[in-house]
DNA sequence: ATTATCTATAGATCTATAGATAATGC
DNA sequence: ATTATCTATAGATCTATAGATAATGC
């Protein structure tokens, strides 16, 4: 009886010597949702065509079709596994974390890459990822309030509410991620963060 | 002799009481860029198809071959055109005069929604606008730098130099286009702009 | 002669369905 | 019985080429 490839320690269950059936499919679906994560980012979600995903994975299409029925089934996949990433508790966010996970960030030009595609593909009318960008950024933005509330209390240095500095501390986290795919040797995106989040927590002198 | 819809006072040529073959041309043309922009706006570059395109602007997938032979070079047309939007010569660029160009395009979704989709397909591999986003950063980096320090000098008042400043700038900006697209009642985009500069503005107290 | 447009169509893709075949696990 | 995977293929699209037809302008 052939082990998969990667091992598979952590999905262990008990029936006998090796996975589960069900182990072994589920593991079978992280593995495309990998490889959908890699071609999205090469192609955009638009771009991806789920037989080239599948030829990442090793199958043929249809062979990809009996695991995700359908592509979007395959995106819906590929955005949870985001979701749970960054999955810090809401409340439990604080600020100095930020430098931190675009620091993180810098090291995995795939991930990041994958998700500004698909945050530039949502705009578009009736995109799959609208609804799931737009209450995400609600989300994220009354997170990164509380947390600049934690660290400050009603005022910033600066005079600015805790939700109005937010979306600008959202932005600047996603304006640098797209300078910096397109040019990692001119924009050093973690340096420029930490100048701003040294800007939010300046004094107002005026 | 019936002339185009629109009437075409601006580009009248001294032929006779009728456009010179070359201008209802040009005219042509420009109205299929306007078409392509909109359509990349619903739908992508990747989504949006030669056919749609050409139906928008009332003609056939081939009878819009005949302007552009390619898709490609439709893209092209269109990159153009933006350039020449924005096109205050980059010595001329004062800091006041982003405030109103932000407010400008919150009125302007269409086009925003374009050049931020375009700008998120950039990011992936071989797309043909990858090039052009990428030296337009580096311009508009430096133009933003050269508006910083003739603002504020060596060092704005947060004690930030200009060209540690301008990424961030421009970050905020492409930014908020992505949360102001997905929820425009949730955020104010010029609102934002304007706490941003203000940061910038202030002087640091530490 | 050039320009604007069309019909027809080649040749790639793409998603998805249908249904066969083999292996696995109660 | 269920799961994994394949071959075959339908039915949409998509870009682009070839070549016809009509109108325009020197």
């Amino acid at each position: 009886m052939s082990l998969h490839k990667g091992g598979c320690g952590l999905l262990w269950v008990p029936y006998g010597d090796a996975m589960s059936s069900r182990a072994r499919t589920e593991e079978r679906r992280a593995e495309i949702v990998r490889a959908a994560l890699e071609v999205i980012a090469e192609r955009g979600y638009r771009g991806a065509s789920m037989a080239a995903i599948a030829e990442r994975v090793g199958l043929t299409q249809q062979g990809l079709l009996h695991y995700f029925p359908t592509k979007d089934a395959l995106l819906v996949a590929v955005l949870k596994e985001r979701d749970q990433w960054d999955a810090v508790p809401d409340s439990q966010w604080r600020l100095d974390l930020l430098g931190s996970l675009v620091e993180y960030n810098a090291m995995r030009p795939g991930i990041v890459q994958t998700f500004s595609a698909l945050l530039g593909e949502s705009v578009t009318e009736g995109h799959p990822t609208r609804e799931f960008f737009t209450e995400r950024y609600v989300r994220v933005r009354a997170t990164m309030a509380e947390a600049l509330r934690a660290a400050y209390g009603e005022r910033l240095p600066s005079g600015l509410s805790p939700e109005r500095a937010a979306p600008l501390l959202v932005a600047v986290m996603d304006g640098l991620q797209y300078q910096w795919l397109l040019d990692p040797e001119s924009v050093d995106m973690p340096g420029a963060f930490r100048d701003f989040l040294a800007l939010l927590g300046e004094a107002d002198a005026s």
